[in-house]
DNA sequence: CGGCAACGGTCTACTTCTTAGACCAGTCTT
DNA sequence: AAGACTGGTCTAAGAAGTAGACCGTTGCCG
């Protein structure tokens, strides 16, 4: 930190940044983590509550399903309704914009199912002329 | 860890998970990270090489960029091949596999680019009435 | 009445992932 | 001789995710 001899820094990951506005990155940064379209995934035969959503994923932690449901929301894919009940009841359901995007996640699903066996045995093959 | 009062545990996150083979789970898990999708769509138009592809994303990582490729063609989306040149060259392209992934994932571009007006209103709406 | 369970979170400490950027090897240019 | 170019790898530091304790309210059970 004082005295590093910074000069010359070779190639230092001198990409320049140039897509930051770019609507395929904005939306694909939200959705594309580990959780949001499982979630969406899990909403799209209807509304589902909290530990429901939970129990459905099984290893995602409370406050990763708190999160993800609490960005969906913001990014308007779902609703989040509160019943004043005693133990309380919280509903999670699809937006007519989540709705939407069923369309384009059916069509990434049925891939996914179409093509998992020859990405498995992709991956083994790799693995045995490693 | 000595002597807590370990017992009763309220509500330990005790989802159990079940869903560990669903090749939904499995594929998604391995496209569904920050910087794939973006290669995919990257490489679609053609044959890229390494550095041309940090260029385009921008804001990745050498690490990541070359770890990502290197998972994408584990699992057989993309080929990667090394030309013994001076400075050396390496390029990667989409295999048949990654061919076939370039409909559903034009899918999910087409909509992400035609919603993302809306996205960005529900945020900002969201933001107001925080 | 005491104690606990149910539910939807939040908070904290710990672990894992990602980033920044230095470094490397071999050749061509200046 | 000093740098630049390329495709990586390595390490330290910073960001993100996980486990699980904790909370408040009410109803059930003994």
């Amino acid at each position: 930190m004082t005295d590093l001899p910074k000069q010359r820094v070779d190639t230092p990951t001198n990409f320049p940044p140039f897509e930051q506005p770019c609507p395929i990155r904005d939306v694909l940064d939200r959705i594309g983590d580990q959780w949001s379209l499982l979630l969406l995934e899990s909403l799209a035969p209807g509304r589902k509550r909290f530990s429901e959503l939970g129990r459905e994923i099984g290893d995602i932690s409370k406050q990763m399903l708190s999160r993800t449901l609490k960005q969906l929301e913001q990014d308007g894919f779902i609703t989040r309704t509160v019943y004043p009940e005693v133990p309380p009841r919280v509903e999670y359901e699809l937006t007519d914009l989540g709705q939407s995007f069923r369309g384009p996640m059916q069509a990434l699903v049925q891939w996914a199912d179409a093509n998992h066996r020859v990405i498995v045995e992709a991956r083994n093959r790799y693995r045995g002329l490693d």
